[in-house]
DNA sequence: AAGCCGGGGTG
DNA sequence: CACCCAGGCTT
């Protein structure tokens, strides 16, 4: 085995997370946390991972269940696709693999919501196989150790790392789950982003950007864009009994699938809106202060627009348009800047 | 190959 | 604020 990986295990077993709740060899815990790991770091992740778990323990109640309830229980945790494909995966577990996960990762990368990364981390966890991982982490390792230079959102650098990634496993796939968690956390505690403690690193001695003091320059940042500036305004649309008028939003895009506020271009579209799309006779309430919602790749100015519904309620509950209690909507799917409101 | 997709932890 | 996180999918 390459000295690379016989040092990062070692110091796994000395160094290492060992008490994260979902490192057991069970595929569908293991899989799970990888979904809710992209992206997400780990502490943030935590509470919802044994949430789901208790309300969906298997991948058999996971299939049978609403995707509503999938997504109430990813609310708040961002990048909703997961949750979407997250379910969709069950469902194909069930139907194409009769509810045992797929071992190879080959078939693994088959399922919705699952890559080469998150494939081989599922496989190298869950059965011992030597497939390597290459995720914010090790790309960061990787780009250090060995001095490779050029953004790793690129197709050339990336290709770089994996063929570095594949060269370094440990020959033993029994060696596989301590290595595979020793690049984790050794990018997430070690080899950190901001001043990393490269005195603590089992691999520091033939370091490249130790040995060069390079090591705030890998890897190569992402070229930096100007965040563009978008503007909503959300109708705050009441009923007689104090309800909340929520839309669900298209199944793609943001926030797709969770129940959300009805949108429009401006506050002067606002009556005509619900008048015309909604088709609610509103009355204004007293206004609340705009604030600011940022995303990754933009920021936007949420105008929240009180409103009351006059007269009856001529509107009918359906699949897109329904009325929830406060408690109701806490409970549901919906974005956090509603969440923010709601609790405001 | 580049853009899209959330929210929060951290310095 | 700015950066980045156990990335994948779409165009």
């Amino acid at each position: 085995m390459s000295a690379f990986a016989a040092r990062l295990i070692a110091w796994q077993r000395d160094h290492g997370r060992h008490d994260l709740p979902w490192q057991v060899a069970d595929a569908y815990k293991v899989w799970l946390s990888e979904i809710m790991l992209q992206q997400t770091q780990v502490t943030t992740v935590i509470d919802y991972y044994q949430r789901f778990l208790q309300r969906f323990p298997d991948v058999a109640s996971l299939a049978a269940a609403p995707l509503d309830d999938v997504l109430a229980l990813w609310s708040g945790l961002g990048y909703y696709t997961r949750a979407r494909n997250l379910h969709k995966a069950a469902q194909k577990v069930m139907a194409d693999f009769g509810g045992a996960f797929p071992r190879l990762p080959a078939e693994i990368e088959t399922l919705p919501g699952i890559g080469r990364s998150t494939a081989a981390a599922i496989a190298a966890f869950s059965f011992d196989t030597r497939s390597a991982i290459l995720d914010g982490n090790v790309k960061r390792v990787l780009a250090r150790w060995a001095g490779i230079d050029g953004f790793p959102g690129t197709k050339v650098i990336e290709n770089k790392l994996w063929t570095l990634a594949d060269s370094l496993l440990p020959a033993s796939g029994s060696d596989m789950p301590a290595y595979t968690q020793a690049q984790m956390d050794l990018g997430a505690t070690v080899c950190t982003p901001k001043k990393p403690a490269c005195p603590a690193c089992p691999v520091s001695d033939d370091c490249i950007a130790r040995m060069t003091g390079r090591q705030a320059e890998l890897p190569t940042p992402k070229p930096k864009k100007a965040v563009p500036e978008r503007s909503t305004v959300m109708l705050l649309i009441r009923d007689d009994a104090g309800r909340l008028l929520l839309q669900k939003r298209p199944p793609t895009g943001i926030w797709g699938g969770l129940w959300s506020l009805p949108e429009t271009g401006s506050t002067l579209d606002a009556e005509r809106h619900c008048a015309n799309v909604l088709k609610l006779k509103v009355q204004p309430d007293p206004a609340l202060p705009d604030f600011v919602h940022v995303f990754t790749h933009f920021r936007l100015t949420i105008t929240p627009l009180p409103a009351s519904v006059t007269g009856a309620t001529a509107l009918a509950d359906d699949d897109t348009l329904r009325w929830f209690t406060r408690t109701e909507a806490l409970a549901a799917g919906i974005p956090t800047p509603l969440r923010r409101l709601l609790n405001a």
